[in-house]
DNA sequence: ACACAGAACTAACGCGCGTTATTAAAGCGC
DNA sequence: GCGCTTTAATAACGCGCGTTAGTTCTGTGT
């Protein structure tokens, strides 16, 4: 920088100026012009890491994933990062594997660098309890919430989701709709739960509390599931079935099959997670809704950056829809 | 740093010793004792920047690939991750989404950075010419090359990936094996091809190049190149297929399936790529080639850390090989 | 007693930049 | 001609640290 005042005649500081076009400084367009000339010409690129040091802004946010491998972390990923860039912010990632003991080492990393904020991402909706550290940098959850209640997050709506897509399948005339569940502990089952019933309740149809099973997460959990509800007498067999994940609606597949019955003639299904390489491949393809990731990354950086400018946010706990893919299954 | 310098009664100068244990700097137990306890009192960290700044090392690798979502990307970001991060080394990670501005902004950006090294990484094997800018700072090539043969990569060794799929046909007593490639004209289709002629030709059989046809990299592509080899005369037709990837080889699976053959009893099939949720979910699972794409971004970092440290490269060209996943499908 | 060597420590400079306070010159009204 | 404001530019400090060239304090041998 010093080099290029000296070749366009000018101070350092004047060059500062013209870089960071500071507003209130008079540059005479002749002088700019010299000195961006210079620049050029010496091939001159600012120094990011000096700069940030003068500023007192690092420009970075930090980004905790568990894995970065996997579709989810890489949507995340996706999102945050090109909100990020466009914004002239820069991405720290790291993956604690799962590990506290990197997580925590990951944490100390980023806080070295001095993050202006931090995400903290998961595979799967869930509470989590963060290092203390984290107290000394802005922090917003995505995919989970603190289980103490103090950190922002950025979560799916799991019920708008459940509701939407057992309205999708009232729409198409089913009346007898079944839900093979997640785990039924965890969150994502609970509020998809509650939209399928209040879906069912504003369609005048009582929730038939034997029609919700779980299917614990696995293709073959979904399989076991599907074919107690498909071997029941006609008048209690469901005509439609939701699934809490795409996996388990692959098994739900096998067994429609199995009975020489027909997607979506005889019975129609609704995954969820939108695993491109599931959803998409099956036959017929399924319809499914798609977890927000990228819109969550997307979001995350936008707290973050008011966050960091000292902004209050205006809600401590946002949620994402998760939209409808319709495909052939219904 | 000077408030943990005049907490411990001590200089600057000491605490940045005990900090980096300097070698040469005799620091007694006791001082460096005090130091750290001043240290762990005040809650003090390094400032990562300033430290670079002083060090001259930015401590920085750049990572440019094409998009930061989608299976092989983030493999390639996970290999070179963990080795960076072992290592005290950072990842600046750009996506350039296939956009030449986007690609030298995320480039410019690096390098005001100072990153000590840069890799770029492309989704599939081929040729690329990238900005003059990159001379500024050691440059590898993951799963690509440089049209102009001036820079190091590190690329899949396709050829021997096409013997050992064929090898593993013939070990199964495969004589008659077809080959639905790829679009011939891209790297990998002629390695790959290569590799399954010095198979066949090592097994005593003499290539018939009317076993080679071109599924053009899709699924369709890949049915309809099955379909006629399939149907072909008895003699003639093949009792395996090697598919140039994992789509395509989902595309025989349905023409060998439609004819009332079976997998891997009456037509082996192999595929290329390991697409997880493909590969392990057809049925029977596919066996297949893995790109080693986590193996790629390893090395990559490997071979910066040597560049940026002066040393020279023994090779130029760097070949990783693609290993064999067994599952049922030969 | 003195010279000398090592151990323990520090003052001071510079990394590349943002920023503040200040100066010098130019323009303007009377 | 004199005061005043605006324009154009700069010197100098500090961001948080690594590092070099010292300085001061021990102990040892003669």
């Amino acid at each position: 920088m010093s080099d290029v005042a000296r070749h366009a005649g000018v101070s350092r500081t004047t060059v500062s100026f013209v870089l960071n076009d500071r507003p209130g400084a008079a540059i005479p367009d002749e002088t700019r012009r010299r000195i961006l000339a210079a620049i050029d010409e010496l091939g001159y690129r600012p120094n990011a890491g000096a700069r940030a040091l003068a500023a007192k802004r690092s420009g970075w946010f930090g980004l905790i994933t568990e894995i970065v491998t996997g579709p989810f972390a890489a949507e995340v990923i996706t999102g945050a990062q090109k909100r990020a860039w466009s914004d002239q912010r820069f991405l720290l990632i790291a993956a604690s594997e799962g590990d506290p003991a990197q997580e925590s080492a990951a944490l100390d990393q980023m806080l070295e660098h001095r993050v202006e904020g931090l995400l903290y991402a998961t595979t799967w909706h869930r509470a989590v309890t963060l290092p203390k550290a984290v107290r000394e940098v802005p922090t917003v959850l995505v995919n989970c919430y603190d289980a103490a209640g103090e950190l922002p997050c950025i979560l799916p709506d799991e019920e708008s989701g459940g509701y939407r897509a057992t309205r999708r399948l009232l729409d198409a005339g089913h009346t007898r709709i079944a839900f093979i569940n997640l785990d039924p502990a965890i969150p994502a089952a609970v509020g998809r739960r509650e939209g399928y019933e209040r879906a069912l309740r504003e369609a005048g149809i009582t929730p038939d509390p034997s029609l919700v099973i779980p299917g614990w997460a696995t293709a073959d959990g979904a399989y076991d599931a599907a074919c107690e509800l498909l071997d029941r007498p006609a008048a209690d067999r469901p005509t439609a079935l939701f699934c809490g994940n795409d996996r388990m609606a692959m098994g739900a597949y096998d067994a429609i099959k199995e009975r020489g019955l027909r997607i979506p003639h005889d019975v129609a299904v609704v995954g969820f997670d939108n695993q491109e390489l599931i959803a998409a491949y099956l036959r017929p393809k399924l319809t499914t809704l798609a977890l927000p990731f990228e819109a969550m990354g997307t979001k995350g950086v936008d707290m973050l950056a008011a966050l960091a400018a000292g902004q209050p946010l205006d809600t401590h706990r946002v949620t994402v829809d998760c939209p409808l893919l319709e495909r052939s299954s219904v």
